[in-house]
DNA sequence: TTGTAAATAGTAATCATTCTTATTAAGGAG
DNA sequence: CTCCTTAATAAGAATGATTACTATTTACAA
């Protein structure tokens, strides 16, 4: 071994991949994007330990978008438009759900509301462009 | 053939069978449900049918709970609350999105806004008593 | 009866995700 | 340095929800 290397290497790889992008990554997006860089790194790797941040609450998940899973970085709550056409996910960072909604959750569930997930669909204004609808 | 049946007797059962229950039910749920009807009705013909029916507009999907894609008889737009715990869904009828945010949301993405959602996550009432958290 | 087209059952295939196992690396104790 | 323990990992197998495929059945009309 001709260099110090850090043991959580890939594990803080996988980690700052997800928090210094605005995608919105799969999985499979996060092990294209290290294999440059770390060649022999596995997908298993990469769906382990995104698993691990979720439930640090590290990354928290969107959901699923056409069947694959969506992470994001920024844990704040915020509100995401998902292109039905395209896939993409992006942040409307001008929009806030009304605390009083959450309020009002938490009166009508009678039970324990801890998050709140408001999103749009439609088609971005690239897919706009090229599709004819 | 001792009786006159119609056509799409099994499809109408799937239908009806998403229409007339509040559980927001998925595939297998709706399956076990009309095997007692229609006791060799294959998992994928309710899986098809339900693909045709949210292409069609006669019924929504509320995207995965746990893994497992949900529907929902009720097309029109409404706010939901997701157990983590049991998964259980439920519509929480008294709040509403304000009209607003849809606007603000077609400003702010340059594109076309087609549907929003809303929803609330937590623990139910149910499994805040059985639970000790 | 015959022809047709749609609907279906049954089953195989797909694909995202999770699990398993052997290997590797780090860091500490002797 | 060498041994030991433990966590992280790679590789690939297994899982499970969903979709695709094919032969069969049904409804309906000519």
């Amino acid at each position: 071994m001709e260099q110090t290397v850090k043991h959580f290497r890939k594990r803080d790889a996988i980690l700052s991949c997800v928090k210094c992008t605005d995608v919105h990554p799969s999985a499979e997006w996060v092990h294209t994007q290290l294999k440059s860089q770390y060649p022999d790194i596995s997908l298993g790797t990469v769906y382990r330990n995104l698993s691990l941040f979720k439930q640090q609450g590290l990354i928290t998940s969107l959901g699923t978008v056409n069947g694959i899973e969506r992470f994001d970085g920024n844990t704040d709550p915020h509100v995401h438009f998902i292109c039905s056409h395209c896939n993409g996910v992006t942040d409307l960072p001008h929009i806030q759900a009304p605390r009083s909604l959450f309020s009002q959750a938490a009166d009508e569930v009678g039970g324990l509301v801890n998050t709140c997930h408001l999103s749009f669909t439609g088609l971005c204004s690239e897919c706009c462009k090229t599709e004819i609808h």
